[in-house]
DNA sequence: CTCGATATTTCATGTTGTCAAGCAACGCGT
DNA sequence: ACGCGTTGCTTGACAACATGAAATATCGAG
């Protein structure tokens, strides 16, 4: 096991926590220029790819489904979000976000990206070398 | 302006976004494991290394002085912390950990390292490489 | 000493999160 | 067809986190 003692370890650790902590920020600042919480952007731009279930946008968010029913509930009573029945069990309620909940998604979204943007201003080349080293990193370890 | 819709930037943009959603996961986990809330274990770290007024706390959290209040007294209430009198200036209260707090920080704190480990589970030079990666990423960009 | 600024707390309020309990709907086994 | 365990969602009670406004105490400059 290397050392947990390792500067090296240790520095790419605290920029990591460097970048954790920006991109939240920068998250965080771009929901709230369109007055949603974190919590709500999240939702809305999962829904805006797709209709899910709630069931669903718990695991998604890795909380407890009775959480997304006031996240839903609210982006609901905003006009962002309906529910819909699913046509093949009626236990489920689709989430699905209304055109004005598109609109605001893909604000969001252009926010967002450019928010990020600075982050990988670097050469099409380390980007690449960026990207197979967070692969690498993130790969299922044992 | 690099185009938005560059395959390779977006990729990247989404594996920053999975590392900073496994990195948030690891960390509420071994909070978790000390029966502390991450907001808890955010202040209790900072206040192992040294005891900060109340206000500089909250700088650091980036949220109101108010809120820092609660945490710090849910600290206090579990005998992990305690608020001190600055000599210099009656109006602030440092709050410091007591032997029991920095006992729990230095275990969270190897939890946190285990925890993220992995993470950088890379050779010795592409963590170097990651390292300069991160941070020009991270430099002041205008 | 007075007055504006600073540090903290308290209160009201809202959002996020958990857990337990409840209800409706599904589907399997008989 | 019936019963029954399971699944999906909501509700309720509660705790933590977060903000903003107002109250209190202290500081520091004029």
């Amino acid at each position: 096991m290397a050392p947990r003692t390792d500067a090296l370890t240790r520095e790419v650790v605290d920029l990591i926590a460097t970048v954790v902590a920006r991109y939240h920020e920068e998250y965080e600042e771009a929901a709230a220029k369109h007055a949603l919480t974190g919590a709500q952007a999240k939702v809305l731009a999962l829904l805006a790819r797709e209709s899910l279930p709630m069931r669903r946008i718990a695991q998604l968010l890795k909380c407890e489904p009775s959480n997304v029913t006031g996240i839903v509930d609210r982006l609901e009573a905003r006009g962002l979000v309906e529910r819909r029945p699913d046509p093949d069990d009626r236990r489920i309620k689709l989430a699905a976000a209304t055109p004005a909940g598109l609109d605001t998604a893909g604000r969001l979204s252009e926010s967002l990206d450019f928010a990020r943007e600075p982050l990988a201003a670097l050469s099409a080349e380390e980007r690449g070398v960026l990207r197979d080293l967070l692969r690498r990193m993130l790969e299922p370890g044992a």
